[in-house]
DNA sequence: GACAGCCATGTTTGCGTTCACATTCTGGCC
DNA sequence: GGCCAGAATGTGAACGCAAACATGGCTGTC
């Protein structure tokens, strides 16, 4: 019943050899699942290592091998849920995958903020870096990363020729725009994120797109920047043009906001305008009224990116330029109607 | 103009003490900052590193210290705004003093999980712990940890006898409720959250102390799980009760769902009924109408937090007992009115 | 002028692991 | 019976760093 309160240094390799009586090379093959190794041997040493609760030290091995089993993300410290997500999603995937992950957070995703965050996961001799770049200016940084390093950007440039992992915002955006001209709207008005944003510039081409292949003119754009508070602003303007009724939001918080405004002015959702948003946001479905919306696969996005990781952590070799892109989910709920 | 490709091992601090014409222990004294080292050889010794773009091994640093400047942090991987929040704020905090953290994503707070996550941590070397831990099924984990580890559970049980920082559930609640019984209201009910969250269970408690210390009748509590679609469904109920005149619910979102429950019966906020959150998500502000809401300080958290591991991780010692609580503040909105 | 004391620096050792190479043992074949 | 292949195991080094100990030079004191 007595618990040993474990002091001093753990018991390292050379103890469970002798216990074993065997040789420390002998340990270290059983660890590794060598073969040539009896299976005698195999049960005595795996005894061993039970009965002293001996665990690996992984900063030793990180010495010798030159690497580590830890994978260094760099995000942008924001509670935005796109990123927060995608966060998320990664770590989940990658524990999975018996990879530790070390997250760098960074203030804003400026050259010198990621430079210095890359640097910091290097110093900790990462097996390989993900970064999490959703806007213009993570560009020039990411372009001066050495380039022995195994590295994947998530919704980073579209132009550059990293290997990058994206949600595909222009076929979103066209899905959801298509979906509203359907309905039967002569007009799809669009309040886009931050113009930095590549996930914003993204859902505004698709947004284009969609209304230049159906041969409708193309409202003015309004800019937004995600939160809720934009979408507000943004819908007072709307609110008062009686010939806007269907509204494509660059995500689910700025239809919220802009819900409010419409509500104040006295236009019904969807009666008098429909809105689709993006992200599908948890409580998207209980908005006033439940919001259609557009719905990323964050897990997917992340198990792209760990898997294009790992292969080039294997292969030793950056394969610069593999892109990979997932296409979202329109997810159909009631703030969309026919016009009246 | 020519960058050479770093190929190979990077510069070690042989290579530096080469270059400076010192032995490899004086670039040591110089990079720890160690006195007894003249400002000539001091300048001499930085030049050779700036010149080769020399950094230390934290790895070979930590097997020869026994430790790391990498601090473990054991979160539940959901994207519910409190604990998402509380670990992005942890992450800015613990950059700033220089240390590295590492995320360990678990699916649920059980105990095998739990267990799982700190070994994970532990052959990692981590110089200190951090369990955000908001439900009881964390305790027996938590209560058979190595004791020689510096660990901070963050929102853990308040009956546990670790170190442990907090938010002021109980505080917030009375707050919140006090705030609608001065405005008026005779009764205030309440949407939980899930029982087992000792966040949950702290606003419970407040909000029953602030109706007691009124001399109120209790009201049936109505349990939710912090989701906007468990406000709707129990909204659904209230809105056909017309003496329910003020809600105080557990987060926001739950008040989001609620909101859209007593829109569909026709019962205005805060004509008819007043609402009051928790957490002051960002968008509660655009909420229709804006939301009335507690918001937890999650930086001060964070801080209290990285204060106590660090203390415990340069005496050495686990201070067992010690305890942080962070008093959230009330942000009025437009979700409360005196009753007609 | 000898000796203590301090300062700046150098030398050695070892952290726990893997890798390259060495050794021993086993069995099959002529 | 001798020899060789290959399997099983062992030995020694190296990884990059910090701590303990060792050295040499300078200063001040009596």
């Amino acid at each position: 019943m007595s618990v040993s309160v474990k002091r001093g240094r753990p018991p390292g390799m050379m103890d469970v050899a002798r216990l074993a009586g065997v040789s420390h090379q002998t340990v270290s093959r059983v660890l590794n699942e060598h073969k040539n190794v009896s299976e005698q041997t195999r049960l005595k040493v795996r005894a061993a290592i039970a009965e002293l609760g001996y665990r690996p030290d992984r900063a030793a091995r990180a010495l010798v091998t030159g690497t580590s089993q830890v994978i260094g993300v760099v995000a942008q410290n924001s509670s935005l849920y796109g990123p927060a997500s995608m966060l998320t999603a990664f770590e989940e995937a990658a524990q999975a995958t018996g990879f530790a992950v070390n997250v760098g957070s960074v203030r804003s995703l400026d050259e010198r903020s990621i430079t210095e965050a890359v640097e910091r996961h290097l110093d900790q001799r990462v097996a390989g870096l993900v970064v999490i770049a959703p806007v213009a200016s993570a560009g020039p940084a990411l372009a001066h990363l050495p380039a022995d390093v195994p590295l994947v950007t998530i919704d980073g440039d579209p132009e550059r020729s990293s290997t990058l992992v994206t949600v595909d915002q222009v076929a979103g955006a066209k899905a959801a725009t298509k979906y509203l001209l359907d309905a039967g709207h002569q007009a799809v008005w669009h309040i886009s994120g931050p113009s930095d944003w590549f996930d914003a510039a993204g859902r505004i081409r698709g947004w284009e797109a969609a209304l230049k292949e159906a041969g409708v003119e193309i409202p003015p754009l309004l800019t937004g920047d995600w939160s809720a508070g934009s979408g507000y602003r943004n819908g007072q303007l709307l609110a008062r043009l009686p010939d806007v009724t269907a509204v494509f939001t660059a995500n689910d918080h700025i239809a919220l906001g802009l819900l409010r405004a419409l509500n104040e002015h006295g236009r019904k959702v969807p009666g008098d305008v429909s809105i689709i948003g993006f992200d599908d946001v948890p409580e998207a479905a209980y908005f006033t009224p439940p919001l259609t919306t557009v719905r990323p696969d964050f897990a997917a996005v992340a198990a792209a990116t760990l898997e294009l990781l790992i292969t080039q952590i294997e292969s030793g070799t950056s394969e610069i330029g593999t892109r990979r892109t997932i296409a979202p989910t329109l997810i159909e709920r009631d703030s969309v109607a026919r016009p009246a």
